[in-house]
DNA sequence: TTGCAGAATGCAAGCGCTTACATTAGATTT
DNA sequence: AAATCTAATGTAAGCGCTTGCATTCTGCAA
C-alpha cells in the first residue's frame, strides 16, 4: 500500500493475497465468495480501514444505488414526515437519499434534477406536477426512472403516487359550510410554481362555485409558507377594512393556519368561536397548538413508503410502475366550529 | 455517439472535432481555451444535451467539490437556518452540500460520516463536540477537513466555529433570577448523546449553585425535541403533584418553549403572568408564538456562513483554519416577566 | 524569410472499481 | 486413477473523466 494514502481495493487484495475480483465480490456478493477468503479480505478491509471509492465504484457498476429527491423547501416540516419514510424505505431496499431543495422555484429544480442525475442518482423523487417538459426529456433521455408525489393525475404518461389537493380541499370546504359558514377567507399557499397551491386554492372556489346559490363570498390571500406570513394573511382577512368579515380561514397548510390562529389571537378574536381555522397536511404542530387545528389529513408517511417502493421496483424490474392513489381525510378537532 | 446512450465527453469531442482533454478544459477551465473553440465546445454540448458523469470526474479529480454535514435531524428548524446559510456559502465557493442525518445518536452519525465521505466529501461539518475519537481518527486518515459547530471549545486540536452553550444557557438564568425567580423548572433536551443540551442544562445548574444562597430550587425534565415532548414536560414541571411549581420554564430550545407554553395554557396558566418561559435559538416560532419567546438568540446565519467560510478554506490552502467562537444574545420579548 | 517564445491543443496514462471470461482447484463419477 | 463437472478465483478490459507532457500553432522580432 502506497503509504500516507487512502487504502484502494488492490491495497485490500495484496494484504488478503486474492484478487481485486475477489475483494470486490465478497464485499458486494459475500456468497459468491467461500467462507474462509471472505474472512481473509474483511480482516484485511478492517486492517487497512478501507472503504470503497464511491465514484470508481459508480463509474464501473453503471449504478450508484442513490435515489434522489427535489423538495421546495426544508426549512418547514411539510415534508419532513413524508420524506422520513421514503428514506426509511429506500434504505431498507438498500438505497441512499439525496435531497435537493428547489425553493418552490421551477428553474432550480430542473438545475437540481441534472444536478442530482450528474451525481449518478438512480432515479428521482419529483414534488407537484408542473414542470417545463425538458425534465422529463432529460430524464427519459438517460431512462432514469421517476416518481411524482404530493399529487395525482388520471390518464398520465408520469407514475403518480399522491392526491388530488384539489377533492380534498373541496372536501374541507364543504365540511365548512355544513357548519353554516358562508362569509370564507382563504389564505392559500403561493400559487405560482406550486400546483398543490392551485389546486387547493381551485378545490375551494370551485366548490363554492357549486354553491352559488347559497350565497357564499370568498376572499383570498396568498401567503408564503411561514407562520408570519399566515399571520400577515390572517391580518388582512380580518382587518375591518376588507369588507365582509370571513368567519372561517381557510388555510392551504398548517403552517398558514398556525399562523392565522397566533395572528386572530392577537387581534383580539377568539379562535374557534370568533372565527374558525382550518388547515391542510396534519403535521405534528397541529395537534399541539391551542386549538387543536382541524385539518385535512394527508398519509404522509404511506405517500413517502409507496413513492419508494415504486422507485425501487422500477429500478429493479424496470417496468413501469403504477401511479398510487391516496385519500386525505378530514381530522376535525376544535378550531373549526359553528359560525357565529 | 453510441445512439441510444447518454453522451460522454468524447462524444462531445468528435461533435466539436476537437480532443477530449480541450473539451474538459473548455469546460472546467474555460479561459485556458481559445474562444471560437470553446463555443465550438458549449455547442456540441448543447446539442448532444452532454452532462459530465459525476463518478469519472471525481476519481479523475481526485476531488469532488462536495462537502457533507452531519445534522442531528432535519425534523424541525433547529438547524434549518444555519445550513441555510452554511450552503448559501459554499455555493458561491463552487461547492455542493451533501447532508445527512445521524438522529442524535453518535453510532449513526460515525455511520454516516463514513457515508458522505464514501461519496466523496471534500470536507464535513459536524455538530456538537461529542464524538468517538474514531471519527476524528478517520478523517485525519484521509486529510479531510472538518469543522465542528453549533458549540465552542478553547484549547481544541480541532476548528470550532459556534458558541459557548454552557456559558449563554448561564446567563438566561442569570436574567430569570433578576426578574424575581426563585423557583426554577428546566425542560432540557436529552443529555445522552447530545452535548448541546448538557451544555446547556449544565449551565443553569452551575449558576444556581453559584447563587445557592438566594435558595433557588430547581426542577429537571428531560424532552426529546418536539412541541409535544415540550408539553408533557411543561405538564409533568406545573402538575400540582410536582412538589414546589416553578414560576419559570426554561428550555432547552423554542420548539420544547412553544410546546411549553402551549401545553401551561391548556392547563389554564396564563404565559407569562402565572408562568414564564424562555426558550433558546430563536427560530421563527418564537417570534409568532403568543406570547413571543424572551430567547437566546443564536446567529445562526453567521456560525452557518463563518462554516462554510473555514472549510473552503481549508480545502483551498490547506491551512489549519482558526476557531471562531460567536456570541449569543438573549432576546427579550414577552413570554418572561416578573415572577408572581 | 527564419527563428522562437508562448499559447493552444492533442496524446495517453491513469483514477479505483466491477464483471465477463478464462483458469484452476475440488468434488464426484466411472 | 482418470475423466468430468462445478464452484472458486484470477485476469484484464474497460467505465468517463482529468491532467502532465508533447506537439502544433500563432504572432512577432530579428
Amino acid at each position: 500500500m502506497r503509504s500516507s494514502s487512502v487504502p484502494t481495493l488492490q491495497d485490500v487484495a495484496t494484504e488478503a493475497k486474492v484478487s481485486t475480483a475477489t475483494v470486490s465480490r465478497a464485499l458486494n456478493n459475500p456468497e459468491s465468495v467461500v467462507q474462509q477468503t471472505r474472512e481473509r479480505v474483511l480482516d484485511a478491509v478492517a486492517r487497512l480501514g478501507y472503504s470503497p471509492n464511491f465514484g470508481a465504484r459508480a463509474l464501473a457498476a453503471r449504478r450508484t444505488n442513490t435515489i434522489g429527491a427535489v423538495i421546495p423547501t426544508m426549512e418547514n416540516a411539510i415534508f419532513a414526515r413524508g420524506l422520513q419514510s421514503f428514506q426509511e424505505t429506500l434504505s431498507k431496499g438498500g438505497c441512499t437519499l439525496l435531497v435537493a431543495s428547489s425553493s418552490y422555484r421551477s428553474d432550480l429544480e430542473e438545475e437540481q434534477v441534472r444536478a442530482l442525475v450528474a451525481r449518478g442518482a438512480d432515479g428521482l423523487l419529483l414534488i407537484g406536477k408542473q414542470r417545463s417538459s425538458s425534465v422529463y426529456e432529460f430524464l427519459n433521455a438517460r431512462s432514469i426512472p421517476y416518481v411524482v408525489a404530493w399529487t395525482f393525475q388520471h390518464d398520465s404518461d408520469h407514475t403518480y403516487v399522491g392526491f388530488d389537493n384539489h377533492a380534498a380541499a373541496g372536501a374541507m370546504l364543504q365540511r365548512v359550510l355544513s357548519y353554516g359558514h358562508r362569509a370564507i377567507g382563504m389564505i392559500a399557499g403561493l400559487t405560482t410554481d406550486n400546483d398543490r397551491a392551485r389546486d387547493r386554492l381551485a378545490g375551494v372556489s370551485d366548490m363554492i362555485n357549486r354553491h352559488s346559490h347559497e350565497d357564499v363570498s370568498l376572499a383570498v390571500v396568498e401567503a408564503a409558507y411561514s407562520y408570519e406570513e399566515g399571520g400577515k394573511a390572517a391580518e388582512m382577512l380580518l382587518s375591518p377594512s376588507a369588507g365582509v368579515r370571513p368567519t372561517v380561514l381557510l388555510c392551504g397548510n398548517d403552517i398558514l393556519a398556525v399562523g392565522a390562529i397566533m395572528q386572530a389571537r392577537k387581534m383580539g378574536f377568539r379562535v374557534p368561536h370568533d372565527v374558525s381555522v382550518t388547515g391542510f397536511d396534519d403535521i405534528e404542530v397541529a395537534t399541539v397548538i391551542d386549538p387543536p387545528l382541524t385539518t385535512v389529513h394527508v398519509p404522509h408517511r404511506d405517500m413517502g413508503g409507496l413513492a419508494a417502493q415504486s422507485l425501487l421496483q422500477m429500478l429493479r424490474g424496470g417496468k413501469p410502475s403504477v401511479s398510487h392513489e391516496l385519500t386525505p381525510t378530514i381530522v376535525e378537532r376544535e378550531s373549526l366550529t359553528q359560525a357565529s
